[in-house]
DNA sequence: ATTAATGTTCAGAA
DNA sequence: TTTCTGAACATTAA
């Protein structure tokens, strides 16, 4: 499930489009219910062919194409979406394609399994108010440590509840929420005014560590082999981490208590009891 | 064959 | 204001 870093991946594997002309814009409708309205797709042939892409962004877990004429292609991938250059995984499952003249790539291709994601169109003003209304914090790349600690310390959630709030903070999911609180030993269920000083440094910290760490890896890819970057190849942080989805097995920092598993806001948490006390 | 589980985001309710 | 719940979706495991 794309976050931040399987995300990121994707931005860096599609970044050689900046500088090509858009050439074509294709709806694949592969279910019944196309990703894509009509109307969004007379948006994209107005605004988005013909124009050159002048940056690839992130924002979140959302890759944001920038175009030369002040609008923006926003893939938001959620659970199952995929942002490639070559070989999808399978047919059956492309979406939409956005066709390039005159460049090293000739095609970008949105694949997603169960269609929960999107591909938009936003002029700038859009984008800026949406962004303005709160709707996505600040990225957890790039947010300081006091702006973590203000914008959440006054929270009553359990600290990995709020760390899945991207009005908060944007990027984090339940995958490397639990990575990072074990990182920064810190119990999953403390709740956020409870938190030292300390802790939200550390915390800081740890965020950037197993973030720019996941990202060397190019992403986790879990069991069900669903995320690959942009040329269709598997992650590798999935090898490398140290307490999610390992319930039962003995946690490898401290060697001496199983992972346990919970359920927060009904998701699956993550930790070790040892490393992460209460309190 | 059916049911639960998966995890992200949003709408709407508490 | 802040927090919580259920729905959207497709696929797999039980």
């Amino acid at each position: 499930m794309p976050e931040l870093p399987e995300v990121e991946t994707m931005r860096r594997g599609i970044l050689k489009i900046v500088g090509s002309r858009i050439s074509g814009i294709a709806l694949i409708r592969c279910t019944r219910r196309p990703i894509l309205v009509s109307p969004a797709l007379r948006r994209f042939r107005e605004h988005a062919v013909g124009h050159k892409v002048i940056a690839v962004d992130r924002l979140g877990k959302r890759v944001v194409v920038r175009l030369e004429n002040r609008y923006r292609i926003i893939f938001e991938p959620r659970m199952t979406g995929l942002v490639l250059v070559a070989d999808p995984p399978t047919e059956c499952h492309l979406r939409f394609r956005i066709d390039f003249a005159g460049g090293k790539i000739a095609h970008v291709w949105y694949w997603d399994r169960r269609g929960l994601g999107s591909v938009r169109l936003v002029s700038d003003a859009e984008l800026a108010d949406q962004l303005g209304r709160g709707a996505l914090g600040p990225d957890a790349l790039s947010i300081t440590p006091a702006e973590l600690q203000e914008r959440l310390r006054s929270g009553k959630r359990a600290i990995k509840v709020a760390l899945l709030d991207q009005r908060k903070i944007a990027g984090i999911g339940n995958l490397y929420a639990a990575e990072i609180l074990h990182l920064a030993r810190i119990h999953p269920q403390r709740r956020c005014n409870r938190l030292r000083a300390s802790d939200w440094e550390r915390l800081h910290d740890c965020m950037h560590q197993v973030l720019q760490k996941a990202i060397r890896f190019e992403g986790s890819t879990l069991a069900d082999g669903t995320y690959r970057n942009a040329l269709n190849q598997a992650g590798g942080f999935q090898n490398h981490h140290r307490v999610y989805d390992r319930a039962g097995e003995l946690c490898l920092t401290c060697g001496e208590k199983p992972i346990e598993r919970i359920v927060q806001a009904q998701r699956s948490t993550f930790f070790c009891g040892k490393c992460q006390p209460r309190r």
